[in-house]
RNA sequence: GCCGGGAUGGUGGAAUAGGUAGACACGCAAGACUUAAAAUCUUGUGGCCAUCUGGCCGUGCGGGUUCGAUUCCCGCUCCUGGUACCA
């Protein structure tokens, strides 16, 4: 008796464990650290150049190691192109899937500023944490390649390019960026009077013979009007207490955001990379790319091509000119005034002496604004008299010359001819001023001024009758013979700015002599970061390198300063992906043989918050790479998807004021309550884990409840993940819980993967149920593995070729969530079927490998295989087991389904009707007439019109 | 303002060369197993009406094209991303 009951306890407490001993149930845990094992030992996803096979590059968007480590929205993207990567290995293709890290940047500084622990060992830590976070997912990533933009022998090359830039210039005959010394040459020849190039507006003009009597500090000044990175002067947002420039967005109200110090437009010396050079190409390259067509969209609106004219006016009085820009120069008769930004030299030059005190003010005004403030305050006009009149070349009228901050500096040429009467800022401008409006377009002015595209042009001079087309065509062609304007192509896009006043940053191969920049020689490179004692600008406000005891170059003719400021964050981002196809190279970026090799990246995954930044400046890069003969293609990213992103989704409880009991969701307005942010990790499906809060803060150790069916529902509300909200779900926590085989195909089911959406945990327990299903399968007696060499069904081979049919074509609309679903159904179906034959279950677990590899894998070796699933070929999709002799046709009676007709498929129109109208359903419907019409639908559906 | 994307049950979502709306999953309800709970399994689950086999309504709103519209066209509303005195 006593033995008995002892044996019944174990029995029934122990039964559970037992069962996992000896029937081996999915044991996640195990699986998954056995194969990532497996993995690493044998070097399943080592990728090696290999011309027999087809290449497939699949990339993602490397991270910036951020202190706070992964959080589930990083890996959506990469999981996605796991998947593709996996599947594409299943199809025979030599597949580089690589990760890296983006390690230079703003957060490990400011940690080191406010700790004095060097970035680089922040960062050290933090590309540890990330690296196992991703490594417990089980991608299928070539590790050996990683790359770290802030290591020295990765930066080498960043710096190499950067001489490479800065050691050419954009010809614009050939169209393409050619060597700067051919450049000298034909300045030693014919100085630059025929020379096309891009170079800055104020470059002045010189004879062969000028060109040799210049001093060698002249010729290299007038060098840097034309290379391609260059020192020139900026007008920046320039915050004297931080030491550095500012970013539009980092300035608000005219201080800074960090600490509130006042911020001023300053020009400063910087260096700037021509990307304009290459703006047609930026734009003519975006259509043969299969990107999504709003990122597209965002580059071409990013790039803001305009044609139009440059106008030349004459000032009244003076030898000065006002160059313009405009897109209308069909509208020249109504210009009744001329305005210019208030940054512009011009506008203080033509302020005269009655309008002195007012004008100056206003400068002085609009100068301590933003351009940013500028621009969002639309509403408010303002602007000055300069007291100077401008000569319209077209009828010699004079007009009136204003400063108006709506005229933005860097665009165009800071001035522009006002045509009141068809543009809306210049007509508000003109009406707040007293100006006069003129119309030169026929049309109405009932609401205003009105653009008028498609009018007769008025009130014009010889120009009367003309559309704006002809117009325009005739306006350029006397100003191309006059010689006071042309036909122009106006960019938006503006050079860009590369260079920052910070410590963790690539430093620039640039040593100053007399003033001017010089590269270091090759083979100093990589040129280190030097140590600093602290991380902040120097005393006499220069960038934090002012601090390195020994921060100079020598040469054979003596020692110079090096370059202090630092490149950009996306210096290194820009040529990652190249890196990874040869990372160990020593001698170059990457050998061509290699480059050549995996080409241009298939597949690239990642936010479209890159899309005009880092988008933009790879592919420039790449243009230029390509130009220089470096690399074979002259676009980086063939098909890119952008993953939406993941928001959090905080839970909340409701406190009743002043008193420590909480109140469930659905009677929270029955008392007087407070809503409180709660941690998402102890609630499950919207239900509080009362043991857990109570647990969670010491203060809550004695809460109360006021539940619902004996449940603490919880609020729940979209909002940014972050820790302060509590929401912030860590992918180490649902693969403790689930595995990481659960997680990704979790995170393929949430939704589309281009969605921007918000994690919940609601729905997880379905997928994870899904993987248990599926391991049964292989284990249908007792949970021990079985499987039957007997041939297959027509019904089991049925629902497993509708599964490898779908992810095919899933698989190539990127239609991940959909595939999942699909592989449910196909377990669903074989678990009723009770099906454990070989013919079936190994053709799936292939199909659900790159989803789910951990367990395909177990279950592929369980099958008798001793290679990895990885090397297997997918499952053919034959059409065949899909074929239908029956049909059950809905059929509708004035288009509402009234009856439901199994017939065979082989049927003509012509039966299907006869069988339709002979149904007792129909007939009824019919109510003994004939229908008005009949639509027959072979293979589809019958409708019947009465 | 301009340029994109979107709106489908209680929830995430599925279905668009126009052809059975709501696949798959969550949640919920009922039942089985259990001393109980969890887990698991079975059944049901868009709304309204009906005693049942059934009927009416239903894909943001209002029109239109069509035998038939979530899908195409016109006009709105709301949400969301980008961008913004760009001459």
């Amino acid at each position: 008796m006593h033995k008995a009951l002892i044996f019944f306890y174990f029995c029934r407490h122990y039964k559970k464990a037992i069962k996992n001993l000896i029937m081996a149930e999915y044991n996640f845990r195990e699986i998954e650290q056995k194969w990532q094992q497996i993995w690493k030992e044998k070097g399943t996803f080592k990728a090696a150049v290999d011309p027999k096979r087809p290449k497939f590059y699949s990339l993602d968007m490397f991270p910036y190691p951020s202190g706070a480590g992964l959080h589930v929205g990083h890996p959506l993207g990469y999981i996605a192109s796991d998947i593709v990567s996996r599947f594409k290995l299943l199809k025979g293709f030599n597949v580089l899937h690589p990760m890296g890290y983006d390690s230079f940047g703003l957060p490990a500084e400011q940690y080191a500023i406010q700790t004095g622990q060097h970035p680089a060992v922040t960062t050290e830590q933090n590309i540890s944490r990330y690296t196992e976070q991703l490594k417990n997912i089980g991608f299928a990533f070539d590790w050996d390649r990683e790359v770290r933009t802030s290591e020295p022998a990765y930066y080498k090359w960043t710096q190499w390019i950067f001489m490479q830039l800065f050691s050419s210039y954009y010809d614009l005959e050939a169209d393409k960026a050619v060597p700067i010394s051919s450049l000298v040459t034909r300045f030693e020849q014919d100085g630059n009077a025929q020379v096309k190039a891009v170079c800055d507006e104020d470059t002045p003009a010189f004879t062969a013979a000028q060109w040799k009597a210049f001093s060698t500090n002249e010729q290299q000044q007038l060098l840097l009007h034309y290379r391609l990175t260059f020192l020139a002067e900026t007008t920046v947002n320039w915050c004297g207490a931080l030491g550095t420039v500012l970013s539009n967005d980092e300035v608000k109200d005219g201080f800074s955001e960090r600490g509130g110090h006042p911020v001023e437009r300053k020009k400063m010396m910087q260096w700037s990379m021509r990307i304009t050079a290459y703006a047609d190409r930026l734009l003519k390259g975006l259509d043969q790319l299969a990107w999504a067509e709003p990122i597209k969209e965002m580059q071409r609106n990013w790039i803001g091509k305009s044609i139009g004219a440059e106008v030349v006016f004459a000032v009244k009085g003076s030898n000065q000119k006002i160059q313009v820009f405009t897109t209308r120069v069909d509208t020249i008769y109504g210009v009744t005034y001329l305005a210019l930004a208030p940054e512009s030299d011009l506008a203080a030059e033509l302020i005269t002496e009655d309008q002195r005190t007012t004008a100056e003010a206003y400068i002085q005004q609009a100068k301590n604004r933003s351009e940013r403030d500028r621009m969002s305050d639309v509403k408010t006009i303002s602007g000055a008299f300069t007291g100077s009149y401008a000569i319209n070349p077209f009828n010699g009228e004079e007009i009136p010359v204003w400063i108006a901050d709506y005229v933005l500096a860097g665009y165009g040429t800071g001035a522009v001819m006002a045509v009141p009467a068809h543009d809306e800022r210049d007509y508000n401008f003109a009406r707040h001023f007293g100006l006069e409006i003129r119309q030169v377009i026929e049309g109405s002015m009932e609401n205003g001024s009105f653009p008028g595209k498609g009018g007769i042009i008025m009130n014009s001079g010889n120009l009367n009758g003309l559309t704006m087309k002809e117009a325009m065509n005739q306006c350029i062609a006397f100003l191309e013979e006059q010689g006071i304007g042309r036909g122009k192509v106006q960019y938006r896009m503006r050079d860009a700015i590369f260079t920052r006043q910070r410590y963790w940053g690539e430093p620039l191969p640039v040593y100053f002599k007399d003033g001017l920049p010089y590269l270091i020689e090759e083979k100093d490179l990589p040129l280190v970061l030097p140590e600093v004692d602290k991380y902040l600008p120097t005393e006499d406000g220069a960038p934090p390198l002012g601090r390195a005891k020994e921060w100079t170059y020598t040469t054979e003719t003596g020692t110079y300063p090096l370059e202090l400021s630092t490149m950009p964050g996306w210096a290194g981002s820009s040529w990652y992906f190249f890196r990874y196809m040869d990372p160990s190279n020593t001698n170059s970026f990457a050998a061509k043989d290699k480059t050549d090799y995996w080409g241009a990246v298939d597949l690239y995954i990642g936010g479209s918050e890159h899309a005009t930044g880092h988008l933009l400046y790879s592919r420039f890069w790449t243009k230029f790479l390509y130009d220089i003969g470096a690399v074979s293609i002259d676009e980086p990213f063939q098909k890119m998807i952008n993953q939406g992103m993941i928001q959090g989704r905080s839970n909340f409880v409701y406190r009743i004021k002043g008193s420590n009991t909480f109140v469930s969701l659905g009677l929270k307005d029955t008392y007087d309550t407070s809503a409180m942010h709660v941690d998402v990790n102890i609630v499950h499906n919207d239900q509080l884990n009362l043991e857990k809060f109570k647990a969670w803060r010491p203060d809550l150790a004695n809460a109360e409840f006021i539940l619902e069916d004996g449940k603490y529902h919880c609020g729940a509300e979209v909002e940014k993940m972050s820790k302060s909200k509590y929401n912030v779900v860590n992918p180490d926590d649902i693969i403790e819980r689930y595995g990481a085989d659960t997680l990704r195909l979790y995170e393929m089911f949430l939704g589309p993967l281009e969605q921007f959406k918000p994690w919940n945990t609601n729905g997880i327990d379905g997928v994870y149920k899904f993987l248990r299903k599926l391991w049964n399968l292989y284990h249908p007696q007792n949970g021990a593995f079985a499987i039957s060499d007997a041939p297959a069904s027509k019904e089991e081979l049925k629902a497993l070729h509708k599964a490898i049919k779908k992810m095919e074509e899933d698989m190539a609309n990127f239609s991940f969530n959909t595939s999942v679903s699909s592989f449910m159904i196909c377990v669903n179906e074989l678990t009723s079927l009770g099906c454990n034959k070989r013919e079936v279950l190994e053709p799936l677990a292939i199909l659900v490998s790159p989803y789910a590899p951990h367990i395909a894998e177990e279950l592929w070796a369980l099958l008798g295989h001793s290679d990895s699933i990885t090397q297997a070929s997918f499952p053919e999709f034959q059409e065949a087991h899909l074929v239908e002799s029956n049909f059950e046709y809905p059929v509708m009676i004035n288009g509402k389904l009234r009856a439901k007709l199994d017939l065979p498929l082989s049927l003509t129109a012509a039966e299907i009707e006869q069988a339709a109208l002979g149904d007792a359903q129909v007939q009824k419907w019919l109510e003994g007439g004939a229908p008005k019409k009949v639509i027959v639908v072979p293979g589809k559906i019958v409708n019947l019109v009465v």
